[in-house]
DNA sequence: CAAAAATGCGACCGTTCGTTCACATGTGAT
DNA sequence: ATCACATGTGAACGAACGGTCGCATTTTTG
C-alpha cells in the first residue's frame, strides 16, 4: 500500500481539483474517498499545496514526453483522407482519456491563479497544437496534397476550431458525439478548402 | 451609499471570482477591499451564493441584450478589408473591456461547477460567436465577396481561432499586442483563402 | 529474528470560513 | 419632531479548514 497510496492520492486530487478547483477541494473529502484517514495523507505530502505542485510537475512531464518530442509528431498523411483518420484518432483519444480530460479541466480552472498552470494551458490549448500540426501541413504541401501556403497559419486555422470543440466535450460530455461529427465535418471542409 | 454599495459589491465579487474562483474568494477580503465591515454585505445579499447567482443573472442578461438580439449583429462588410476593420474593432473592445474580460475568466473558472456558467461559457466561447458571424458571411457571399460555401462552417472556422487568441489575451495579457497582430494576420489569411 | 523505517490512525490545535446578532447611525416620509 | 426603515458595525458563533502529534501496525532491512 506504499507507493500505490501516493499515486492514488494524486489521481483523486486531479479528479477533485478538475471538478471543484484547488480551493474548492479539501483534504478530508479527498482522503476519505480513498478510505484513508485525514492525517495519513501527510505521510506522502507535506501540504495540500505540495499535492498541487506534484500534480503540475507530472502534467508538465507527461505533456513534454507525450507531445514535446519530435518522434511523437503525427505522421504526414499520404492522402487527404488520411488526415481525417489521423485527426479523428487523436481527437477520440484526447476526448475519452479521462486523465487528459481532467488535465485540461484543471488547467482551465487554475490558469489564472498559478503561473505554471497558465503556461501549460497555453501550450495545451494553443501553441502545442499549432507546433504539432505545422510539420504535418508542411509535409502535405511537399507531397502536393495541399496548395502552398504558410504551414503554421494552416496549423493554427486547423487546430483552433478542433480545440474549441474538444473544450465543448470537456464542458458538456453529452455533446461529445455531436462535437466529434462536427470536427470531422470541419476537417473535410478544411481539406476541400486548401487542397490543390 | 445605498444602491451604489450593492453594485460595488458585485463589481468586486466579479473581480475576485475571476481571479481566485468562487471557493477561493472570502467575504472578509471582499468587503474590506471596499472599506466595508464583514457583516455589512449581508444587508444586500443573503449569502455568498446569492452574490454568485446575482452575478450570473447579470452576465446572462448582459450577454442576451448585447449579443442576443439581431440588431446588434455586426454589419455585412462591403469589402473584404471592412471585415478586417469590423473584426479588429470587436476584438479590441472585447479584449480591453475589463468587465467582459473578467466575465470570460469567471466562466472559464466555474464552467465545471455551475450549470448556468457551463451553458453561458458555451455560448460565449462557441455558439454565440458562430451565430454572430454566420449572417455576416452569408451576406458577403450574397455580395460576391466570398465564394459560395456553408456560411455557418465559415463562421465557425473564422471565430474559433480568433476566440483562441482572445483566451490567450485573458491568460497572458502581456501578449495582447502579439495576439492582436496574429488575429489580424489570420483574418487576412481567411479572406485570401475564401475570396472569389 | 530483531531493529528500523514507513505507513495508518484518531484526537486535537489554531485559524479561517460563512453567517448571525444586538446595536448604532443615517435618511425619508408623515 | 417622530417614526419607520435602510444601512453599517464589531463581536461572536458553529462549522469546516489545513495541519500536527503520539501511538499502533505493517513492511523493509541487516
Amino acid at each position: 500500500m506504499a507507493k500505490d497510496t501516493k499515486a492514488r492520492i494524486l489521481a483523486t486530487a486531479l479528479e477533485m481539483f478538475s471538478k471543484n478547483g484547488y480551493a474548492g477541494t479539501n483534504i478530508r473529502e479527498l482522503t476519505s474517498s480513498l478510505g484513508l484517514g485525514k492525517s495519513s495523507m501527510y505521510r506522502h505530502f507535506n501540504s495540500k499545496e505540495e499535492i498541487w505542485n506534484t500534480l503540475l510537475d507530472e502534467m508538465i512531464a507527461y505533456y513534454t514526453s507525450r507531445f514535446g518530442s519530435p518522434e511523437h509528431l503525427p505522421p504526414v498523411p499520404e492522402s487527404p483522407e488520411e488526415l481525417v483518420v489521423i485527426t479523428m484518432r487523436m481527437v477520440d483519444f484526447t476526448v475519452h482519456d479521462e486523465k487528459i480530460v481532467m488535465t485540461r479541466k484543471v488547467l482551465a480552472v487554475e490558469q489564472f491563479r498559478d503561473d505554471r498552470a497558465r503556461e501549460l494551458a497555453s501550450r495545451h490549448f494553443l501553441t502545442g497544437l499549432t507546433a504539432m500540426f505545422t510539420p504535418v501541413f508542411s509535409g502535405m504541401m511537399d507531397r502536393g496534397l495541399l496548395r502552398r501556403d504558410d504551414p503554421e497559419m494552416l496549423a493554427f486555422a486547423y487546430t483552433a476550431p478542433i480545440s474549441a470543440l474538444i473544450h465543448l466535450c470537456d464542458r458538456e460530455p453529452e455533446k461529445t458525439p455531436d462535437a466529434m461529427a462536427r470536427i470531422e465535418a470541419f476537417c473535410r471542409h478544411f481539406i476541400r478548402t486548401y487542397k490543390i
